[in-house]
DNA sequence: CCCTAATGTTTATGGCGTAAACATATCCGG
DNA sequence: CCGGATATGTTTACGCCATAAACATTAGGG
């Protein structure tokens, strides 16, 4: 929850109190049931009962908008993967479940999760960057390769295809959106030969 | 080459010939530049020399224009990974050449090849349709696992999330869209235990 | 306490998709 | 061969959008 105007709570004022914070959260809102092609700043600015371009004291421009939104994106998804892999133990199956949550996290918030990966213009500022989800995806191949770092990225590099693919082909209807799908698909015993 | 107005050369006319091919083409070219979100119907008229409504008579809106685009994108998407698997010979090989096909597609062809997964509403309307694309994975897949229909469409789905993912990460820039990174990737002895 | 910077509002510009009414060319039946 | 129905374009108009510029209000620090 975002606390706006606590003290001089009630009536309209001028000012909004966190007018940032509440386009934020109106954006991810928004992003629950529409495109985030089809998100439009004035839609934002009306939700949160201010002038449409009231949002330029915060943003420079819609895309700047849009990337913060992202960046929510990218947290919640590393926050959904990590309680996967902590309710999976700590035995190896945890890589398999990061990337069933990865998956299932897409379908849930489909129009973020391709936020997410629309903001970024320089090679591995997310999947690479420092983010949870990158550490979780490092750290859960470094534990089934042994170490080797070779070995290692290959197989961050295949995991991570394979469960962005699935993701995006079951978003794009091409394939049902089922859970048993997924766990056939993501299968430890059928995938990537040691 | 579409052959427009070839006997009444010459000169603007009033009816210009087969205008719903020209802005097919108009928008293959748009989309050689631009992504597939900021191609705009006035701009695509402009460019064939017509008024901006002209388009209605042959789309009854934007994204009917844009679902034919995603057709011809389709068809290209299959020619493409056809010439491919022939250059491989028939051995089993064949497999990983349409899947590299498939990302090199993307690379070349961003826009595209998103406008192509962004077109259908109901599920398999594209890969399990009836496309070029379709038959081959098939082909490929049966020929692997020698029949077995169970093994054959979960190979099948690995194969497809695999290159999918991969293509969409390469063309989001969160990995670098190195050819040697395809191959790396896309590799049988590392792929799918049998 | 007042003045400055931060934050909102109003107004304006140009682009967009698309509906409606109008114009012109093509084609088919007499 | 001709005359209207039909296909194909054009003009005009509406309401949406992102964004720039000028103006208004407020909060907070010397």
């Amino acid at each position: 929850m975002i606390t706006v105007s606590t003290l001089q709570s009630e009536k309209a004022q001028y000012h909004h109190g966190d007018l940032r914070a509440a386009l934020v959260e109106a954006g991810l809102r928004a992003l629950e049931t529409s495109d985030f092609a089809d998100i439009s700043l004035r839609q934002l600015a009306r939700e949160v009962g201010v002038s449409a371009t009231a949002v330029y004291r915060h943003f420079p421009d819609k895309q700047a908008l849009l990337q913060a939104l992202g960046q929510e994106g990218m947290e919640m998804l590393g926050r959904a993967q990590q309680a996967a892999a902590e309710a999976a133990g700590p035995d190896s199956n945890g890589f398999a479940a990061t990337g069933r949550a990865y998956v299932r996290f897409a379908l849930a918030h489909p129009a973020l999760f391709r936020l997410v990966f629309n903001q970024c213009e320089e090679v591995g500022e997310t999947i690479f960057g420092d983010t949870l989800a990158a550490r979780l995806l490092q750290e859960k191949a470094e534990a089934l390769t042994g170490g080797d770092p070779q070995e290692t990225q290959r197989l961050m590099i295949q995991a991570w295809a394979l469960v962005h693919g699935l993701a995006m082909l079951m978003m794009d209807k091409q394939l049902p959106a089922e859970d048993d799908l997924i766990n056939r698909v993501i299968d430890p015993a059928t995938l990537f030969k040691r």
